[in-house]
DNA sequence: TATTTACTTGAATGATTATTCAAATTAAAA
DNA sequence: TTTTAATTTGAATAATCATTCAAGTAAATA
């Protein structure tokens, strides 16, 4: 019996790229083919249909943001400087000139209309993720407050996933967070600090 | 000469209903050739092609969002209070059982990536409505407040759009509203009086 | 009423879609 | 080395895609 010549995490990386680019409708299997350099009976002998690809690159995809969220908490001085930190990488994300969005954000908006089960899929990835911001803040924070906090870093995250889209967002976003969630512990003078990029 | 046999208006709302639900790429002609009852003939006569209904779609969507923001701050017994019932406006959307987001959001995360140009109209359409929104704050507040003001509520403008796949997100966004926007006048007790219904 | 122009019709076009499968190839197991 | 099973190949399939167009119909104008 031969084993699968192919990487399988490097092709999901690469139909993750695609898929989150292109949302759903809009790749074909024909450029999953191209991006992977894999022939179609490959991939359907490997991964099944373009559902469960999909399904996996976002799986993928869900798991090491959660992943990632878990380690900044972890490393920071504080819940508080770890949300800041989180948030910023947000910010710098919406601010680059090849902003995506999010891969779980982009597909609950794309496929909730359609019934379609990966849908609830991104939507409870999501859902986790506020969890762990709560459980977080339990830490320094009653239930109540914990949780009401964390829908609002929820909201402030998915309100940074779509205003990305604006033109020159970065400094609008880094003065609307600090408006919106003024109990976290933002280091001060976020304008002089953005100005001095253009100038050096 | 003949004159168009449809009402143009009827036609658009139709087409905005599949477009909003199902997005560009997850919409065909075909299905609009269903919904409008129209033939394929006299819809490519009548509107050109996809992209050009599409985007006439999402025109007449966005001039009557911002009609109605206008209408609704116009309204109000003061600024603060419009943005408050137009907010409150959002949070009921996002509870209904056939949330949707918001038509101008679906198409920029749908589309920014294949550098269609219905993005960048979508985005334009987004950013006229932060605008719309700081010119009536400066009415009461100076011009940098009124800024971050604007850019705080678009963020959790956004983030409700998302946020209303959750859920029960109700409660949760209500409570995290007014977490983040503390400086609005919004009325006592949100949590009693939802629990309410639940009684009754 | 006759003519002209605006609009409708719907089958047809060729491209693209997701998916399949018999045959060929590979490498582990016997 | 031979057998066996896992994997690859890539052309083929049938459905669906956006769009076209020659022919037909309707109503405003002359």
């Amino acid at each position: 019996m031969a084993k699968a010549q192919f990487n399988r995490e490097e092709i999901i990386y690469k139909v993750t790229e695609l898929f989150w680019n292109h949302g759903y409708s809009g790749s074909s299997m024909q450029q999953v083919v191209k991006v992977t350099g894999l022939k179609p009976g490959s991939i359907y002998y490997s991964f099944g249909n373009k559902e469960a690809l999909f399904k996996e690159a976002l799986e993928n995809y869900a798991q090491k943001r959660l992943m990632r969220i878990r380690r900044t908490l972890d490393g920071a001085s504080s819940v508080g400087k770890g949300i800041c930190h989180h948030l910023d990488r947000l910010v710098n994300d919406a601010a680059a000139h090849d902003f995506r969005s999010c891969f779980l954000v982009k597909t609950q908006l794309e496929l909730a209309g359609e019934g379609n089960e990966l849908y609830a899929h991104a939507a409870a990835k999501l859902a986790e993720m506020e969890a762990l911001f709560q459980q977080y803040l339990e830490r320094e924070y009653d239930l109540e407050l914990s949780q009401s906090r964390a829908t609002s870093i929820m909201l402030h995250s998915f309100g940074l996933r779509v205003y990305g889209y604006q033109k020159n967002p970065e400094k609008r976003m880094r003065l609307a967070l600090r408006q919106g969630l003024p109990w976290l512990p933002w280091d001060e003078k976020v304008v002089e600090s953005k100005e001095l990029k253009f100038r050096g």
